[in-house]
DNA sequence: CGACCTTTTGATATTTATCAAGTAGCGTGG
DNA sequence: CCACGCTACTTGATAAATATCAAAAGGTCG
């Protein structure tokens, strides 16, 4: 489904509560040429192997990168919500080395990348911070790696929720500290290298240590900084310059 | 051990292979500011918290990125070797979100920030190449969560051995199929989120197979194609534009 | 030679996956 | 309104993969 132009104010907002940006730069923004599509649950957005020529702006909703394994499994490499751009590495890689799917309904502007290389040219400094968003996914992707490969599963799964709540909360989406979007089980497991199965039993026990409550896809933090301690989380990784409202007084940052 | 100017090559080559470098590119690489300083294994080039002022080319040698989890394990993110950057990160990323270390004797050029922000400010074209490396790095970071997410560890252990083979090849480094660098199993193991006795016993089976000789930290390959399939191998992740002699008549890329 | 690091092997424990049902909620069409 | 089908969650039983513990053997280098 295609709609009409909308504003990329996600995108400005987000660039801009790192370093200030100047009137120019938000005009050269919100000029980018794009189109708005709202897009559904198992569609797929890039394939691995495709060149792309446009990269996606998420407005809303939840998306995934992921890549299936020779054995037929699901590793889902990262989420991603409002403000992200998940495909923006293939500006500078031709060729897609996983792919991008949608998780929840969600709303995507579309842009051009030859639109992307022109603002880039004129607003070096803006090609910077994309840049440096995309550095910012290369450290959540070693975070990963981190959980995966040398956390217990109850830290793994703590992990991630902690992060999803600190990012959806910088965004200023969290309310009464439930995520504001479901999450699968399978999803949860096939990000951090668990069955269904054992993600299922971790999250019940994660309830029964009153961590978290959870009422089918839906996750409410009952304790932010139990699941911090449990997770091993340490929300540097996340290169934020605001401190999240949720870590006030916490003493982390 | 400091000792004084030498040149950069290995930059102009790695960024060079991709897209070709005009001549004032070239000797502005070649130009940058630069210290060459020998380090030895166990040394601890940048920190986690630090934030450099200066990035490391690696001339020669081994060097990892890593993180210590608060349950004290090492998680290794990825090595490096001659021609990798591996903090260019800190560039744009002010605060170390890992440490990085040397695994075997190496030879670093030294390159203070502001050298690479001039360099990048003159020659937009070398910035995008040097963001390219970065996303290149993600790219790899992605498909080691993939393995340690996803496969066993026969396949991993085969997958980060298929590809120091490609990434030394592509260098020119690979000699009679043969690493030109020792690693330890507990360095694979801590890369690959696997414990010392299982790599060894992993090993042996991969020996037993016949894919590959290993001697102590020497690993020699003796069947690539084999030690792909069973490690899920395809080079596509590594982004190279130039085909490895290694797999000349394979099919792959 | 001796210290130290790496590899190797055996025995055992733990974690997590897999298999197999069964339950609960939710939207749809009759 | 109810039956049906679908998706997600839950639970139990068992199996497989991998970790841990312990010890010894092999190399390397001063």
């Amino acid at each position: 489904m295609t709609s009409s132009k909308r504003d990329l104010s996600p995108l400005v907002r987000k660039l801009g509560s790192e370093t200030p940006l100047s009137e120019e730069e938000v005009a050269a923004l919100m000029d980018l040429s794009s189109i708005v599509r709202e897009v559904s649950p198992g569609e797929i957005i890039v394939h691995e192997g495709d060149e792309p020529s446009q990269a996606c702006l998420i407005l809303d909703g939840l998306l995934c990168r992921y890549k299936i394994t020779g054995q037929g499994a699901r590793q889902i490499h990262s989420f991603h919500i409002a403000g992200d751009i998940p495909d923006l590495q293939s500006l500078l890689l031709a060729h897609m080395d996983h792919s991008i799917s949608v998780l929840r309904p969600s709303v995507l502007a579309i842009i051009p990348h030859h639109g992307l290389h022109q603002l880039i040219a004129a607003h070096p400094d803006v090609g910077r911070m994309l840049w440096r968003e995309t550095l910012v996914d290369g450290s959540i992707f070693r975070e990963w790696l981190s959980n995966v490969g040398h956390r217990s599963a109850l830290s793994r799964i703590a992990h991630v929720i902690c992060e999803l709540v600190i990012r959806f909360d910088v965004l200023g989406l969290l309310r009464d500290m439930t995520l504001p979007i479901r999450l699968t089980q399978s999803e949860i497991g096939d990000a951090q290298g668990l069955s269904l199965v054992h993600v299922n039993r971790v999250m019940k026990e994660l309830r029964e240590k009153h961590l978290i409550k959870s009422d089918g896809m839906h996750i409410q933090i009952l304790d932010l900084k139990g699941l911090m301690t449990i997770g091993d989380f340490d929300p540097a990784y996340l290169h934020l310059h605001t401190l999240p409202k949720v870590l006030c007084g916490t003493g982390t940052l």
